[in-house]
DNA sequence: TATTGTTATACTCTATAACTATA
DNA sequence: TATAGTTATAGAGTATAACAATA
């Protein structure tokens, strides 16, 4: 059948860069003693105050995955707890500023060197797996993953600004 | 500056697509009973009986990190240690018939998803992302990366065939 | 002495199930 | 009853440091 190792290519080398992807962002992340998934709560909380729930949501996790994450960047200072006025139950919780000064660094560094391993590639062709990349983010609901350990929900990128 | 605002939707793009890719990854292990670590192991294993050292050479993880990942995969029977005849202080792993058996049919599922998601592009296109992805790859030795958690290595990916 | 692998230990991250408090 | 959040528990995955056995 033809197109298979087309297909096959293909596979590879999302997968590959995908894994090259997430190690970059490791070690930026870890550059600045933070974990990817903390680089992601940040980035979520850098322009919301969701409650426990709605963080659940946005990072695909579960809720007791969410108290855990929480609990340890509150215990380094990133992150606050705080009641909700509305919902006597729930809590909502926010960045400090240490949490955002650190997410703003981590997020330089990303971009720094995501932007670097695209070294090889023209201008024009980054411009063309941007775009390429982008449609396929936009076109897959990933809420329709009911997946749970790598969540990654549609939501934001943990990236700069 | 010019440039800008197309370098961070490029960061961007390619960071989501990165998730996204691990998130399909994930749970089509899962759907084999395996995670994302086991499948890039027995996809090492599939044409190869390297030593600890090696494997942890080929995983970027620590030579202690292997040591676990190869206990756990061996009690579940799907590989196995073996003493290596040359040096006495090294092991050979393999692939199980049974490890052999889940690496196929979860990297056939693998296969599909990862299509799946690229459903959105042309051929043509698909056939670009393709290359791009395969350039960036190829140009970057993670083996440069002394990062340790996501370990990448310029390895072999853990896909079909 | 150097190398290979394991063990001991410690974290992070994640999930499920059970429980508390509020709606 | 239903919802928000926590706690208890478990297990994968990683790392560092120390150690045993072999080169």
């Amino acid at each position: 059948m033809p197109g298979e190792t087309a297909k096959r290519e293909l596979v590879d080398s999302v997968i590959q860069l995908s894994f090259l992807v997430q190690a970059v962002l490791a070690r930026a992340a870890a550059a600045h003693e933070l974990t990817v998934a903390q680089v992601r709560l940040l980035g979520i909380l850098r322009d919301r105050e969701p409650s426990m729930m709605q963080l659940a949501q946005h990072l695909g996790l579960d809720k007791s995955s969410v108290t855990g994450l929480i609990d340890r960047a509150e215990r380094r200072g990133l992150v606050q707890r705080t009641a909700s006025a509305q919902d006597g139950r729930a809590i909502t919780v926010s960045v400090t500023p240490l949490g955002r000064q650190l997410i703003e660094r981590a997020g330089d560094e990303i971009d720094a060197q995501v932007t670097a391993i695209a070294g090889p590639l023209s201008t024009a062709d980054r411009d063309v797996l941007s775009r390429l990349a982008a449609r396929i983010v936009q076109a897959t609901d990933i809420g329709a993953l009911p997946g749970q350990a790598t969540g990654v929900a549609s939501a934001e990128r943990p990236g700069p600004r």
